[in-house]
DNA sequence: CGTAGGCTACTACATCTGTCGGAGGGTTGC
DNA sequence: GCAACCCTCCGACAGATGTAGTAGCCTACG
């Protein structure tokens, strides 16, 4: 169970993420989804990210019509787990309490999800030994 | 208030962690805290890293002896926060709530975390119009 | 058919980062 | 006073990253 940590510059980042709302899709339909992100980078550049994250096994892709067709091999969740974990681990000290408590104080929480927040307390309390 | 997000490397963040742990210090200092704590670096890498950061503004230098001494002069609290922030806004939307509860459910929590929280919770739905 | 336009491959290049080595100057113990 | 140290400065270099231009291949339109 132990993946190696995501090696993910910046500029691939983003690309994830419009590729999470869209879909497996071409490198225009990226580059078009960035373009309205207001990211103007020039076709190639984005061709030249998606290559290079295919090497790192980022993204995965198959030419099934005239364009290749891109698919993320790795979920937002799991890019959220990675970076939490090493923000806990550098901050932290790999405490998680405290920074749940910071994040909480420091980030706008609204009637929901504070709700949401007291059930999920409810039951840990519960597991808690 | 609008500071610009840090630009903060992962080896710089590294000399900064020591920095705040041992306070103002030397390079050589800083050099046996890291040894201390795995890193095996050269006292030249230490000394072009704090350098480098002095450009940046993230620490500062005075000559008081023999050698420059180095203090910090970002906080561990403001890279916390900018860590936080931007976490939230890359891989959240923006929203602070589903963080917290992925961070509650996939790191350990014990039961002093789970009361602080229980008390903070309390406070905000007090606050929360 | 030929040409315009889309697609990929290859190449390039400036920066930033991680990592030092060596030169040159003070300090100090013997 | 000199050898052994410690310190800072400067330069170097490889790999990662951001950012593209160009060339060559295909295809679809007129």
């Amino acid at each position: 169970m132990g993946k190696k940590p995501l090696d993910l510059s910046p500029a691939e980042l983003e690309v994830l993420r419009v590729m999470w709302d869209i879909g497996p899709a071409t490198v225009r339909q990226v580059l078009d989804a960035l373009t309205e992100r207001g990211k103007d980078w020039a076709y190639t550049t984005v061709l030249t990210f998606m290559t290079r994250m295919e090497q790192k096994g980022l993204v995965r892709s198959d030419k099934t019509g005239m364009a290749y067709v891109y698919r993320a091999t790795v979920t937002r969740n799991r890019v959220r787990k990675d970076r939490i974990k090493s923000l806990v681990e550098e901050l932290y000290d790999g405490a998680a309490g405290p920074m749940v408590l910071q994040l909480l104080k420091s980030q706008h929480l609204n009637r929901d999800d504070i709700e949401a927040l007291q059930k999920l307390i409810d039951e840990l309390d519960d597991k808690a030994s």
